[in-house]
DNA sequence: TATTGTGAACCTGTTCACAGCA
DNA sequence: TGCTGTGAACAGGTTCACAATA
């Protein structure tokens, strides 16, 4: 039974996971500018982090590289897309187009990363007319069709924090176990099921605390 | 001197900085709804923690809740928003206004939760006829203006990758100190600036690995 | 010789469990 | 009595520094 384990079944901390597309996204600068290879001191310059972190976590994955040389980039590349799992496409539905889910339907970025958006849905009848991104906006009532259609595991919610929480419960209901999550609102959802979300104002107000220390910090060093 | 240092001058641990934001808009919604006091784990439950977690976060902030009763809303409300410093706006900057930065123009989230857009710029002069969100589209060329009359020290990036280095030079040089980022790229900048970065790509990513390790366990799992 | 891969030390963040207090 | 605030134990993540090796 063994035989079908795959060897990337490592366990790799959540923090070098978080960091594997980042190292993804600087080879694939470094391959289309032509350097067939990188040292870790390269590698770690280009994804902006330290050069024995790079390697740390690069260790988790196996020994890719060759010392005294460094990594050949497109072998690297596969390695870490192959553990990261986007060697192939993973189809993922978007829930409410507004100006978010506009952008989010026209970001080129997922196409290019491991990602096909299949289908655009919401619940406002006014919006089934459209097409964004070149797919027809469809009722929010297709979600089941379309996930079992396209097999679809991984669900994107861009609607108002009051309905985040009724689509999270229906994408579960329906098979998804990922969800991305850009509402305002803490979801809960069963075990089993991932969610990550991106609060813009949540960031902003980081920078925000960091940016009002700097001030009071410059007042300090001025009255002093 | 010691006179003008705030009694906010404590040191956060970054994590807890990163989790205040969360705090505080579960705080709003519990005012909102008419709530007047809470237990940590009340609050925790609205915030997505454990409970020990936040007690822990708060304590860092100071002793702002009542043992054996829990924690008055507003006042806490208060406390959070003070320490982050969103009492009052941040004028913000959002240079590059396509398909995310029409979203983010537009996004309402900014201006309840203590950010004002103050001018949206683009390189590109076919933009520069259009209104987004009630603000002209201006030339890339007025940030310096920008920054000056409003005393902007928050840009927002969300040009192409491309694009996105030079235009932090210009918003550093502008004098910008915070810097967020949703440019698929690692920006360099100096000492004392901080930049925080959001790569939609990269979030799908992480649900991705997690979503191929599920299907991995669960062959597993059927096998034996 | 140059650079990787990694144990060990260190540091940061989380959880436990209970003392302290309204 | 009930819930906060917090030391102490624990877990996870980062950095150091060097042995292994192409």
């Amino acid at each position: 039974m063994s035989a079908r384990t795959p060897d990337t079944a490592r366990d790799i901390p959540e923090a070098t996971v978080a960091r594997l597309p980042v190292y993804l996204r600087a080879l694939i600068v470094l391959a289309d500018a032509g350097t067939a290879t990188c040292s870790s001191e390269e590698l770690a310059a280009a994804a902006g982090v330290n050069s024995a972190k790079l390697r740390k976590d690069l260790s988790y994955l196996g020994s890719y590289g060759t010392r005294g040389v460094g990594y050949d980039v497109e072998y690297l590349r596969y390695q870490i897309a192959r553990e990261i799992g986007v060697t192939q496409d993973w189809p993922v539905v978007i829930v409410g187009i507004g100006n978010l889910g506009h952008a989010l339907a026209n970001y080129s970025g997922f196409r290019s990363r491991g990602f096909r958006v299949v289908a655009l849905l919401d619940a406002d009848p006014a919006r089934h007319e459209e097409v964004v991104a070149g797919l027809d906006v469809r009722s929010f009532d297709d979600l089941e069709g379309i996930v079992e259609e396209h097999d679809v595991s991984i669900g994107v919610i861009a609607t108002p924090a009051v309905a985040a929480q009724d689509v999270a419960d229906r994408m579960v209901a329906a098979g998804i176990t990922s969800v991305l999550n850009f509402a305002p609102i803490v979801l809960s959802v069963p075990e089993g099921v991932d969610v990550r979300k991106v609060d813009l104002s949540i960031e902003l107000q980081i920078l925000a605390y960091h940016e009002q220390r700097k001030a009071v910090t410059a007042r300090a060093e001025d009255a002093s």
